[in-house]
DNA sequence: AACGCGGGGAA
DNA sequence: TTCCCAGCGTT
């Protein structure tokens, strides 16, 4: 890390970044929603749903006193539903104090003090500070790690963002840490992209030794491949023209406190083809719709004009909008 | 340190 | 198909 790397970026940021909406603002409770909402998933994936959310979430008060309910309801689709709990908690608390400016009062303007809310890590505590102009840090996410480890050819296979956190941490502040982080995520997604890096284009080619060796796409050096076993779910659908039966899942592990029809595990599969396939991080599911002949137990019933109000799972979204339509055909017989 | 947690778009 | 995305919490 020296000077002329930040200047040589910072130049190049001036004339190609992006400007995105929510580098406007320097409201702490917009940004941290924004952050959230983007772990792990892509701007054009929550565009629409952050858009809905700020409006309907306006400030930390209106989060906080909303049941979890319609929170979910804005969140699905979007995955890590935890997120979205854990949003609605840390709001209750920060609510429950008197909202951002008695917290910073309370407990200080940190990245420590902030990841004692429950979703805010590392990331995403710099991230609220120095984009609302509390502190000046650089939050290193995967883009700004992808950049380090092919300026560095660094082989550490692990553990390098927690470290490059630190070496960022440790920068003085005469390095406009926030400016350089836009810069880095600008770079990291228009030039220095996980495939096919244009590193003809990029400013810090000369200075990148992953560059210079031919190897930018060899960094950095992929995670261990992981298998990603098959699971077979039955589904248990009872629906009449009017209504469907749902039930609530479990605040937490798959889906946590969103709709769904009752559904169980099973140890062998069917012999059959199934009726719904999903990829999840960790496994395939496969699914094989199983039909009722009477309410399961603990479900609700569901009146299918009002299931938009309520927060899916989105191949049961799918799966439901299809149940919907065969109801249609029926009727119009 | 490894794993659970979603979903979709790009290559 | 595989990869990976403005990560975090739990074990």
């Amino acid at each position: 890390m020296n000077p002329s790397l930040s200047k040589l970026l910072l130049g190049w940021y001036s004339e190609h970044g992006r400007t995105l909406p929510w580098r406007e603002t320097d409201d702490p409770y917009s940004i941290w929603v924004i952050e959230t909402l983007l772990q792990q998933t892509r701007i054009s994936q929550a565009g629409d749903i952050l858009k809905r959310f700020l409006l309907r979430f306006p400030t930390v008060e209106s989060l906080a006193t909303a049941p979890l309910e319609a929170v979910l309801q804005i969140w699905q689709g979007l995955g890590y539903y935890q997120r979205a709990h854990n949003l609605h908690r840390a709001a209750q608390l920060l609510h429950a104090i008197g909202g951002f400016d008695a917290f910073w009062k309370l407990k200080g303007q940190t990245p420590e003090a902030l990841m004692t809310l429950p979703g805010i890590g590392a990331y995403t505590a710099r991230a609220i500070l120095s984009f609302s102009r509390k502190g000046d840090f650089l939050p290193v996410d995967g883009n700004v790690v992808r950049i380090l480890s092919r300026l560095w050819a660094d082989p550490t296979p692990k553990n390098r963002r927690s470290i490059y956190q630190e070496k960022a941490d440790a920068l003085p502040l005469s390095w406009r840490k926030r400016e350089v982080a836009y810069a880095l995520m600008d770079l990291a997604q228009l030039i220095c992209t996980p495939k096919r890096p244009k590193c003809l284009l990029c400013p810090l080619s000369t200075e990148c030794r992953a560059s210079r060796e031919g190897q930018a796409e060899s960094f950095p050096p992929p995670a261990p491949r992981r298998n990603r076993p098959i699971r077979h779910y039955a589904f248990y659908l009872y629906s009449t023209a009017e209504k469907v039966w749902l039930e609530k899942r479990p605040a937490n592990g798959l889906w946590g406190g969103l709709w769904c029809v009752p559904m169980t595990s099973l140890e062998s599969p069917p012999q059959t083809v199934p009726d719904l396939q999903h990829d999840l991080t960790h496994f395939r599911l496969l699914g094989y719709v199983v039909r009722s002949t009477e309410p399961p137990p603990y479900t609700s019933a569901i009146p299918w004009a009002e299931l938009a109000l309520y927060g899916l799972p989105a191949p049961i979204r799918r799966l439901l909008m299809h149940e919907a339509e065969r109801h249609r055909a029926s009727l119009s017989l």
